[in-house]
DNA sequence: GAAAAGCGAGAGCACTGCTCACAATTCTGT
DNA sequence: ACAGAATTGTGAGCAGTGCTCTCGCTTTTC
């Protein structure tokens, strides 16, 4: 029978990403052992050499697989709104469902947003997948664009040249001024993430999502709002 | 000679803590052995342990010093400030500073804001110096408000009994709509920080340190400067 | 000066990642 | 159909880890 082998070891290959994930959602990345994975299959530690190259590789593969079903979270939670000029719904949506991935898997968020593993440079395969959720937020910016909302943030002239570049990757054209509150956007949303994830909130505030609310809320105004700084009356100008 | 056994204790217990960062900085807090220490040292791997408990104890104890460290970096850079009354400056002084510190400490800022250790619940011993820091952006917002700024920046109304804790608990009284800028501020200067150091932009910017740049400039307005959201021509109300 | 406390050495246990030679099994080309 | 090749699992083994325990030696204390 021509395949038998090759499904057998698909099987055993899925059957070690999965036991993989399990040990890590337990004991996190520290505790992702072999001989664990080879002791869960019956088998002896050496055998699974023969589907994982190594620790690092099985890492890898989490991780490229980590960061694709969060881009999946992503897409599906933007497709999820109707109006697809409603920029701020969009954006909420597609902040709780990264939120939401991360809080349901918290040991495969931090692989990926944790620190990173030392010594180990992210294989070019990752960086593929790792586009995936950051494709739903530029495309987000570049249909904010397209509504014609006009901003007056100042963009500083040292950043042009940098963010000329996103536009080149993602090929997706956005305003400057839109990619900075993108940007800064992506850094408010997965700082409160880390911070809440991580446990750093428990000593500041009472319910940790909290701050989570209100940088979703705050940058959800600041993307599609418009005019942001000066201009306040008690503003000592 | 009385005293001379405990110099020595504190001698190679300060001896163990430098090489125990070393390590951590050259091999990443994955990396940190004792027996390495121990070779280091001179000395047989039993012999550690009789200065330090366990692995984890040498954890706990380097988080602490860098949590101070880190906020020694803060206080400094806060009080470099002359005008103590431009808020905005004290903020990018701060800002910097710590993001100075992390790109100069990268093993250590890590131990403090990334993957937290499986397991391993941050002690009680922790969280005193972990709010070093935090303090030194919270004044910052008390001192803000006593500027005189006014904001109508909305306070979602489920925030306020959480926030009402942070003035419990650094005792210092800021505005409600002040700690919402700030907390987010707080979140978007740890997220900007975290992207740009595992890195998570090189595919995304030329310059790593433009998204900081911009997060630092557009909170600061946010900040000091006042109105926020709708009211722009263009926008389709 | 004797008792107590602290310190380093060394052996040992249980665990890890990983390699290698060997045997059993399955696939493939003629 | 059968021989040769490729694949898979076994078990031993190496080097490393955290940690424990006992045994002497030194320093401190009373």
């Amino acid at each position: 029978m021509a395949g038998t082998r090759e499904r057998a070891r698909a099987a055993t290959t899925a059957d070690i990403l999965c036991i993989a994930r399990e040990q890590m959602a337990a004991l996190g990345a520290e505790g992702l052992s072999l001989r664990a994975i080879a002791r869960e299959l019956g088998m002896v530690s050496s055998a699974v050499y023969r589907y994982v190259a190594s620790r690092d590789e099985l890492l890898t593969a989490l991780i490229i697989d980590s960061y694709d079903r969060l881009g999946a979270a992503a897409e599906v939670a933007d497709r999820g709104v109707r109006r697809r000029a409603d920029i701020r719904a969009r954006w909420r949506a597609v902040a709780n469902a990264i939120r939401d991935w991360a809080m349901t898997n918290p040991s495969e968020y931090a692989l990926l947003f944790g620190t990173p593993v030392p010594g180990y440079a992210a294989p070019q395969d990752t960086i593929g997948p790792a586009t995936r959720y950051t494709l739903v937020l530029v495309q987000l910016l570049a249909d904010l664009d397209a509504t014609g909302v006009v901003r007056d943030t100042p963009v500083p002239k040292a950043l042009r040249a940098d963010i000329a570049r996103l536009r080149d990757v993602f090929g997706v054209p956005v305003h400057e001024s839109t990619l900075v509150v993108g940007l800064s956007a992506w850094a408010a949303l997965m700082g409160a993430i880390n911070l809440e994830l991580f446990g750093h909130l428990h000593n500041v505030v009472d319910r940790p999502g909290a701050l989570f609310e209100a940088v979703v809320a705050q940058h959800g105004e600041l993307l599609t709002g418009g005019t942001i700084g000066g201009r306040t009356a008690s503003n000592p100008t």
